[in-house]
DNA sequence: CATCGTATGCTTACATCGTAAGGAGTATAT
DNA sequence: ATATACTCCTTACGATGTAAGCATACGATG
């Protein structure tokens, strides 16, 4: 009986973790239409239909993919100035979602808000953060969404445009773009050569600074 | 003959053009899983393998989806002073993303920025508003990724959240899970009813300031 | 120890998807 | 009139998510 033991003891037991973490890593490496049941399943030893006795089904997975990114947030050290702090937080945010590119898409799908302890623990943080600030609570909710829509929103488009390529490739790519243009564009092309020069850091500080400006004058003319 | 003709005749002609659009209809009605290759076809009265006669494949018109809803943009009259011209203009993006709302989950998806002329003119518009604050080129192409992050990425965590039911609906989930909530997160707690207090047009409008006035502070700082 | 319910995994099967391949009919050019 | 090209249809294939049912192994109970 040993034996037969062994034969399934040589396996880690599946468990919902193990397969969320399992699709996660699917979807980081070969991007999320690489992940689909069947794939999973190989990954771990097992039939895809065996995965349905530890999870709902699929889209529970790709949920557990939402939480299970938010709680790899890694909380920055608070710096001396608290535009600092924000910075630190907003880049610590940016960075999590460019290190799993495809998440920002399940994101976007309409699923609900993510629930779990765990992924809300960023969201008690940024608000924290924001309220230090000096906001009231009802512009700390504001501030939230705006902040955190710039962020979402910024990592989108970054995914979207020219994306691959070194810097050159990519000023190549834009000076051609902008010789073919009509004249109606003449702005895109003057500005077009930024868009490449300005590296994606660059830009997302720049909007950054933008935000953090807006609050600190907020809280200058209207303390809480 | 004329009979075989009129058979004929009494249907449109398939155009590419003509599939986007109903494409982009049936995403509209029904959400993105919706828009299948048989169901397109359906809706003009043909078998699917017809549409890849005047399609590459499905990707295409996925893309021709995006390119549309772009070129749908309405450009809004200018105000007298720029931040409300800028205000207006953002609006008016908002409001397209929100008229079709699983688009922003097809550019969220990898695929390529859009190039049609048609779906460049607002980037044009855009362009030229955010150079008329004062901007120099350089930081007109950075502030388009601020706006146009923000944006997007508002749209997107205002589709995720819980976005059905009244007011009073989401206030009330607001306060159950504020009370279920243990007290590692009483900051969420004080700022969640606000979530919801707040309307979303407060809140797009309220982070749309802060861009705004750190636009224009930039201005004063430095002219171009 | 025997047994029996419960959990876990496997096999098979189905509807639906995108699309490859090729046939049939019509319109246009020669 | 004949050939060519275009449009649309039929059929078929592999991949996907998952329903249904069977086999096995484990843990609690007698």
């Amino acid at each position: 009986m040993t034996t037969d033991v062994s034969r399934k003891a040589h396996r880690e037991p599946l468990t919902r973790e193990r397969i969320v973490e399992t699709a996660l890593r699917v979807m980081d490496a070969e991007g999320l239409e690489a992940v689909t049941m069947r794939r999973i399943g190989r990954e771990l030893g097992v039939e895809a239909m065996s995965l349905y006795n530890h999870v709902e089904d699929k889209e529970s997975i790709l949920d557990g993919i939402c939480e299970l990114v938010m709680s790899e947030f890694e909380f920055p050290d608070p710096a001396e100035d608290w535009a600092e702090s924000c910075r630190r937080a907003a880049r610590a945010w940016r960075q999590l979602l460019k290190q799993h590119p495809d998440v920002m898409r399940l994101f976007a799908e309409a699923r609900g808000p993510v629930r779990s302890v765990d992924s809300m623990r960023p969201t008690e943080f940024a608000l924290r953060l924001l309220r230090a600030s000096g906001l009231s609570d009802r512009d700390t909710a504001q501030a939230f969404h705006a902040f955190g829509g710039y962020i979402q929103g910024f990592v989108i488009m970054e995914m979207g445009s020219i994306a691959g390529g070194t810097d050159e490739a990519q000023l190549k790519v834009h000076e051609e773009l902008a010789a073919a243009l009509p004249e109606e564009f003449s702005t895109l092309r003057d500005v077009s050569p930024y868009f490449a020069e300005c590296g994606a850091d660059e830009q997302f500080e720049f909007g950054l600074d933008l935000l953090i400006r807006g609050v600190l004058e907020r809280v200058r003319a209207q303390p809480a």
